[in-house]
DNA sequence: TATATAAATGAGAATAATTCTTATTGACAA
DNA sequence: TTGTCAATAAGAATTATTCTCATTTATATA
């Protein structure tokens, strides 16, 4: 039953990868970050496995941020920034989510709802103007 | 100053067809909607018109569902519902986000904020298991 | 009206993120 | 060792979107 012995597992060090940062990665950044310590691993291995993991609720899908996919290794319920200079993806963890407003959605879209996600857009401490 | 002769106008044409809906269309949604009053339309105008309204805050962008961009004409803030079975976006128009929110997330962020969006995710009613 | 200039468009090529295909490799069991 | 199956690398294929450029249309001007 052990499941790995001296070789790699590109799988497990994908999925520790996307949960090790905050950066909330494209899988593209991915790819570069594990290629530095490993040097022969695959583009497609790392988009197969992201969107496996997607689908196992391993990770989350944030939507894309200039065209590009974000994955977040935290799939608690948080509020997420994204800065419309930089493209980066910030955690906002002190703001919360009324729990109410789900079944308040699920009640007027007639369905059931899954996940709720409020993301505000605006212009990072960085890319403001001064 | 007339803007208009008796010719087509194409970019009035695609601004109307997305506002004309609640759909929350796609590019090529309304590609094909606009083809059939206006045959000799290209895709490539619906792109550039959808993009540069986008940039003139006439439209509204949603993210991509299903790794295709949809549109919202109606830019006045307001909560969807996207179904995951069949990525139809609907509006939750009796949902509002607190006003107060979006203080406390320029706060928190640092920076400024310009968009508040709030979506919730999961099946419709006709998608929904019965 | 004629003409010049700028904006808008159509058609198709180009781009780039993502997915797919296929041969290969590694792990494990018999 | 051999068979089987999952995981992978490499690169081809796909597809949504953007770009290029020649053409058309609108508008201003003489």
């Amino acid at each position: 039953m052990e499941r790995c012995g001296k070789h790699f597992r590109k799988r497990d060090a994908i999925l520790a990868c996307v949960r090790g940062t905050d950066v909330h990665p494209s899988a593209d950044w991915v790819y570069e970050t594990l290629r530095q310590q490993m040097p022969d691993v695959s583009l497609a291995t790392v988009y197969r496995n992201l969107a496996l993991f997607k689908q196992q609720g391993l990770i989350a899908s944030l939507g894309t941020v200039g065209g590009i996919e974000r994955f977040d290794g935290n799939t608690a319920p948080h509020v997420h920034f994204v800065c419309a200079g930089c493209d980066a993806v910030i955690d906002l963890p002190q703001m919360t989510v009324p729990q109410s407003l789900s079944s308040q959605a699920a009640a007027e879209a007639g369905g059931q709802v899954h996940v709720c996600q409020l993301t505000f857009t605006g212009l990072c401490s960085r890319c403001s103007p001064k």
